[in-house]
DNA sequence: GGTCTGACCGGCG
DNA sequence: ACGCCGGCCAGAC
């Protein structure tokens, strides 16, 4: 086999399994809560790359069992609003589960947030 | 190759 | 919890 091409193999099964792992753990989620990017990143043990899980939900785009909905940043902002199909659509899918929003920011952030390395084992 | 750009985060003021 | 900064790392030029 090519080397360019077995790269390039290498390459496609570390993002697969990257990305099954960040979609595993959003399924996770339970309806009504929300998580961060970065406790997602701390629970696969990739530290500091929260960057990494944002990416990761670029990918997760077309597949419709993900609820992205529910990831926010760090401080409860919906900064991943403008990825979906309209702004409001992440809005609008939390605010049916229950949560309740202002100016792009998840109110009683702290009561809401689920925190995968604590809830999960 | 360098350089820039992010659905980010922690630390500091 | 506002604003800035340095760190993070994959992808696009």
């Amino acid at each position: 086999m090519a080397r360019s091409a077995r790269i390039e193999k290498v390459k496609q099964q570390k993002s697969y399994s990257f990305f099954q792992e960040v979609y595993e753990v959003v399924k996770l989620i339970p309806q009504g809560r929300v998580t961060s990017y970065g406790a997602i990143a701390r629970y696969l043990g990739t530290g500091m790359s929260a960057r990494m899980v944002g990416w990761a939900m670029n990918a997760a785009h077309s597949d419709h069992r993900v609820p992205a909905h529910r990831v926010v940043n760090r401080v409860g902002l919906l900064t991943g609003k403008h990825h979906f199909a309209t702004p409001r659509t992440m809005q609008e899918r939390l605010e049916k589960e229950g949560v309740q929003i202002k100016k792009d920011l998840v109110q009683k952030f702290t009561d809401v947030f689920w925190d995968p390395t604590k809830e999960l084992l």
